[in-house]
DNA sequence: AATGACACCAACCGCTATTGG
DNA sequence: CCCAATAGCGGTTGGTGTCAT
């Protein structure tokens, strides 16, 4: 006995979608906006799983999304933040305005992760393959300083041996990164867009419900629960999505 | 021109986290 | 508090295009 399938598998469509469908999915969005995935095929008239729905829309069709080759920039912010918060794509996403996490996601496998490579660096580690394979642990605990460094000067000098590694303090992980750290929702040209979308309606009732992005203090942008210690804005209870893992990850860190 | 290898990326799957009754 | 429903995330797969032989 397991949890009921998120859809009626026997009648959706899994090959590519479609321009009819693309279309549909599209229309159903502008007039009724975001929200409710599952019944979302059925009022839209789509043969599609509720979930290949949403997918379809946060990683193609969103009008905010930015198409096109990934810039050396954006390459390297990528690279910067990936060594920050590992395969944290949604997160790493949310720092690169108009890039979905699948996109990146394909971009790393792709491209970065094989650019590391030739350099003698292990994308998962960061560091050079030679101390991945001295088997150096990696760790993202809070209390424990993370022996990561940056990793886009692939001619940096080999590290100490571990006995001296003991007695230096960990470098900063990314000294020459302004991550600028609010984790905000992802951006506000984005939140604009998405609220274009919205019809009046909906708008409304979100207001209503409190659901506003607006106005997000700079705790509750990191993650914090609002009311909670640091929180600015209001009482309503409102979690971002950060897990504890990230919150952990984030303490430490120099605000900007 | 044929074909095999490789690269890319859209989409799916399975899992976890969150929410609400 | 428990449990089912739902949303969201990350890993993986399969189809398609491109390049080399």
């Amino acid at each position: 006995m397991g949890r009921s399938p998120c859809c009626e598998k026997a009648h959706t469509n899994k090959c590519a979608w479609t321009k009819e469908e693309d279309d549909r999915l599209v229309a159903y969005i502008r007039a009724h906006g975001e929200g409710c995935w599952r019944s979302l095929p059925k009022a839209a008239g789509l043969l599609r799983c509720g979930k290949s729905c949403r997918l379809r829309w946060i990683n193609y069709l969103r009008p905010d999304l930015k198409r096109g080759n990934f810039t050396a920039d954006e390459d390297d912010l990528i690279v910067k933040l990936h060594s920050l918060l590992g395969n944290k794509w949604s997160l790493i996403a949310a720092r690169l305005p108009g890039r979905t996490d699948n996109e990146i996601k394909n971009y790393w496998n792709t491209h970065i992760k094989r650019k590391l490579l030739s350099r003698g660096i292990d994308p998962v580690t960061h560091r050079p393959i030679a101390d991945a394979a001295r088997n150096v642990t990696i760790s993202f605990q809070p209390d424990a300083p993370s022996q990561q460094q940056l990793s886009d000067d692939a001619e940096a000098p080999p590290p100490p041996p571990p006995q001296q590694q003991q007695q230096l303090k960990p470098p900063p992980r990314c000294p020459d990164l302004n991550l600028d750290l609010c984790i905000s929702p992802p951006c506000h040209k984005e939140e604009e867009d998405q609220e274009l979308v919205k019809p009046a309606a909906v708008k409304r009732e979100m207001l209503q419900a409190g659901h506003g992005t607006l106005g997000l203090c700079f705790g509750c942008s990191l993650g914090l629960q609002k009311g909670a210690a640091g929180c600015t804005c209001g009482s309503n209870s409102h979690f971002l999505g950060l897990r504890v893992g990230m919150l952990l990850d984030f303490r430490g860190l120099e605000m900007k």
